[in-house]
DNA sequence: GCCAACGTTGGC
DNA sequence: GCCAACGTTGGC
């Protein structure tokens, strides 16, 4: 079992919308580095720390898992979506997606709050330049935040 | 809106 | 294969 960092900007899918949904298709990742953690890394029931980007507060806003496995992301083969990707065919399909299930919604963590705890001073979020929109968590790392930021103790 | 940092593209 | 130019990300 693993975890995970994932950004979604919360005036595309919030927390409160996939809560409401219950589970979507992470789609829309067009970095290679970041498909790859969804190819060959992720298994169901991966642990998720889902993070705010590109808003007035960034930061995790809560928890979720891993509900799939990758599959073709359909946003690549639709002309009118912005995640079109006129290379790829669904015979050689470029991009997959996986899809993340609603685990909990939590307090906001500001990402100036992750800044504050060395104990997370490797994370991806915080090296200096980082973009990529997946990136790896330790169990440390999952642990610190959800036992000690959080005072979470019985996910995962 | 600014801008640092990064990934991708494409000419050579 | 190099690398300059460009587009994008995302915090501030």
């Amino acid at each position: 079992m693993s975890y995970w960092l994932m950004k979604s900007e919360p005036d595309e899918v919030s927390i409160n919308d996939l809560a409401r949904l219950g589970q979507v298709p992470w789609f829309g990742v067009r970095n290679y580095q970041a498909r790859n953690f969804m190819r060959d890394a992720m298994q169901v029931g991966d642990g998720v720390l889902f993070y705010h980007s590109s808003c007035a507060t960034p930061g995790i806003a809560g928890l979720a898992r891993v509900a799939s496995l990758p599959y073709p992301d359909a946003t690549q083969f639709n002309p009118a979506s912005p995640y079109f990707d006129a290379q790829s065919t669904p015979d050689r399909p470029r991009w997959v997606n996986v899809d993340v299930a609603h685990v909990a919604t939590t307090p906001l963590i500001p990402l100036a709050i992750l800044r504050q705890s060395p104990a997370l001073a490797g994370m991806g979020i915080l090296q200096k330049g980082s973009r990529l929109s997946i990136t790896p968590v330790t169990a440390a790392e999952w642990q610190f935040i959800t036992r000690n930021l959080m005072e979470l103790h019985d996910v995962f």
